[in-house]
DNA sequence: AATGAATGAGCCTTCATTCAT
DNA sequence: GATGAATGAAGGCTCATTCAT
């Protein structure tokens, strides 16, 4: 029961967090919340801040795994597997926030409630493997003359960027359109922004993007 | 020199924010910072919250203003006034940000600083009225078929949604080229995401735009 | 093999305690320095204090133990016994310190350290017959004029002080020279505090001290 | 008034830690015995620990100050001075715990009240200020061969060792007799310890000790 | 005898805010 | 407008102890 414990807080701490913000959230409102006692809470965690990070970490972590998972099934030797990646980035993106909107709500609050430095050896040596693994997909693409040779991070604002925004409206509630139903129009920007149009581009512009 | 006063307490606390969060600065730290007396600091703002809506509200209305300052300049009624407003869009965002980078830093902890009602009203209301002389700017191109036709939040992350990712990335020092660097390129995706094509639309990928 | 857990738990608190204090020191110290567990800590002891309170009484008796030995080889009849006496317990006290140098830091700390009203008890029993047998063994001395004819605290001091204060500088790593190096001194300064001298003593004696 | 704020805190925290011991005392007790608000504690002083460091080292530096502005009187060239120098310690010791019975008893507690590493700073520099004072006057005594030439540790177990522990005694309510009762006797010892005898001092001084 | 997760009372300290000058 | 000593509520965390296994 140990582990139920421990998700309960975690459960009990995202609800809080959410709701007044990390700083704001006091370990008697994640105590009660949990029906955990002050001891057993600090027995699974070394402090309030080791929860917030917990959640954060495991929270990438579950994304990354997804979508690892997911561009396993693709071809990144073709131009159509890697216009499917880019697509899938975006698709993976949208459909975990949607289906994780709490968690995602609390990512969004921003990295810095990871700043115990054993948490972020944590954090950085997991996105260190996650883009290990996605530039590993996309070299091919890039030397095949599939994508545009771009900085990381220019490739990261171009292909997420949309998505995040809608997200992060969505999230505050600034839009009622689940991001879901923007999905389609958010990859096809994503792969104009990226992607290396054929000859006959215009065949491109309203091809469709594969599920 | 009250002003001057004011003034170094808004530049302290702005530092100190962006150092160690809102939440985590305490009212002492500004204090200390900006070589006012404890005293001082309250007759000048109602509370620590005070100051960090001040800053943020402040921020958000110096960028909308520059924003409609130079779509001013622009026509409404043609193609190319509807391109280059896109454009502006992005490379004013990008611009303040690079000229401001504290600020936009600030900005982008999150708009959850502005919780006291009276502050939230103004920023609401400054927002509406922002929010209101973009849209009539943008219409004529709606109606005129050169922008297509998408719900708000779209256009939004769709134009802002790369720009600002590439900025997030860059005040968090994951990327040492400038924005404005990359807002040709970040410019052109947002075109690409809302903008509708001409006929012979292999002009448009790599045409110029308009700075 | 419960007689070493137990011991091992007093060895381990016995060292918590001289490098933080007893009151620094927590459970969980004595238990990670022990090995034992929590459960076992209460099964042997009744609390933290109790263990203080075993090694205080602990090593009282065997310092006690071993003076009494020593003096039972002396005659209490004769001149020589008597300042044999003397020496002794000077001697026996630096002696013992020198061995148990680290249960001596600890019995430095305070006798509060006993505090529960059952250890109290018999702490207070232990040193009342501890006391008893001394002043059997000194009470003919004072009878026979031997020994000066002094309050019993003022007998102590006279005998103890300065090898306590030797001891305490030693165990403080104020000076290296080691006790039983001075215990000559200390032991003829604790005669000449204490004996009636003989032949031309009376100069000695009652000689003037300035005020 | 600041100032007796701040008196009132260290009278308050010093019969807290008689009664209590420093680990036992919480802030609360003093808060509520001095009649300052938890705030004000800390406004005057770093931490609890910081009032305990402050009560041990002016009570040092007010019995050290005492000692050399007695000695001041004193002639360091002759015998008399030099012997009169040595019962002025032993007295002024004396004198000093029967007149601040509450500090003495706070500073037996020992010196582990002091760990912060400005207050250790603070209070070595002042006790080795105080050594070398002392020192510069039993100098002369030594060459001229009025005092034995021993180690510092042991002179000074041999003159302040029966008075520390005949006052321990009386501190620890063992003794009804008050210390400058026996002033006398404990100033003789000392002297009879560290002095070198005239007259037939041959005798004395390199007298064996027996074993 | 041993284990170690769970408990929860209590303490030290921080910090926003007030107010007399 | 400015000052900074004083206030005291509130929160994070520790730690002795219990108890079911």
């Amino acid at each position: 029961m140990a582990q139920s414990r421990r998700q309960a807080i975690l459960s009990a701490a995202l609800a809080c967090f959410n709701e007044k913000g990390v700083a704001q959230t006091t370990v008697d409102d994640i105590r009660q919340r949990s029906g955990a006692s002050t001891g057993s809470l600090y027995h699974h965690f070394r402090d309030k801040e080791a929860i917030a990070a917990t959640l954060y970490i495991e929270a990438m972590a579950d994304h990354a795994g997804r979508l690892i998972e997911v561009l396993h099934a693709l071809d990144p030797d073709s131009r159509e597997g890697q216009k499917a990646a880019i697509g899938t980035i975006v698709k993976t993106y949208g459909n975990w926030i949607e289906k994780n909107p709490e968690l995602a709500r609390f990512v969004f609050l921003g990295r810095s409630v990871v700043s115990h430095p054993e948490d972020r050896e944590r954090l950085e040596k997991q996105n260190r493997s996650h883009l290990r693994q996605l530039m590993a997909f996309f070299e091919p693409g890039i030397s095949q003359g599939f994508l545009k040779e771009l900085p990381l991070s220019l490739f990261h604002a171009l292909v997420i960027g949309p998505a995040q925004d809608y997200a992060r409206q969505w999230l505050g509630g600034r839009t009622e359109k689940p991001i879901t139903a923007v999905l389609p129009v958010l990859s096809e920007a994503a792969w104009m922004g990226v992607g290396v149009l054929q000859d006959d581009a215009a065949n491109e512009g309203g091809g469709p993007v594969p599920d």
